[in-house]
DNA sequence: GGTTGACTTCGTGTGCACTCGAACTGGAAG
DNA sequence: CTTCCAGTTCGAGTGCACACGAAGTCAACC
């Protein structure tokens, strides 16, 4: 089933500069199974939908929070599955959101070290000088 | 010079537990400049000082916040450089500081969308159920 | 004094996430 | 009709940060 240009769909590269990825990447990213194959023009070439558009941002922001390509495909898997996984991805989110917040608390912890690393440059500054 | 196996030194296998990194990274970072040439025994072995645990525990921290093995090298040029390198030092912190908050910003943003889809996900369940 | 186990160096291999080059094609503009 | 650009597939290459196997050495313990 071909998409018709006239429509609101974006070739890879604007969808690619919508979400921030490269056009190298989404088209990777497809081949993974991270993102359902997208529709093709009469020329065969990808167009891509709101609905593709959104949901490549969400990945963006799973990878931003160092979620692994590996369980993104899961997750997309389960997705492509339907309702009756809403269970499992929410579980799928819920667990990832802990690890995040691990990390945040992780990061909170060394920058303490960083504040108080630069606090002793600022007084050996203070001696030297 | 030789430091004395009766010393409060740690070998590789002992450093690498207390650091949190393998032995392999050990010699590796070693090897890459992020460590100065620790001291050895009479039979050749590694010995770690408190010293230089203290300094390995600071690069952990600096991985950790995502800081690259390029960027620890030349901090750690500037930290056997001695005193007049203080300032560069603390620049490169106050660099680092700023993209970890950065980073922290970034997190916050995502959790946001992580606690939406949640969010989201239990609501459909409810209804689908 | 033989075995064990942790160390040594050296080069090579691994996993992840892209990233790119090559060869080709199709649609739009001049 | 030619030129040009953005797209296509496919396989190969890149950068980073380690991880490891092989071959050997040495101190400690039974």
């Amino acid at each position: 089933m071909d998409i018709s240009t006239r429509e609101i769909t974006l070739t890879v590269g604007e969808a690619a500069e919508r979400v921030g990825l490269t056009t190298y990447t989404l088209r990777w990213y497809e081949q993974e199974g991270l993102v359902a194959p997208v529709g093709r023009d009469s020329a065969g070439r990808r167009r891509y939908t709101p609905g593709d558009v959104d949901w490549l941002f969400l990945l963006t922001r799973l990878r931003r929070t160092g979620m692994p390509v590996r369980d993104m495909r899961r997750y997309a898997e389960l997705a492509r599955q339907g309702d009756r996984t809403l269970g499992a991805r929410r579980a799928l989110f819920e667990a990832h959101r802990d690890r995040v917040l691990q990390r945040m608390a992780d990061l909170e912890e060394d920058l303490k070290v960083l504040n108080y690393k630069i606090d002793a440059y600022r007084r050996a500054e203070h001696e030297t000088r």
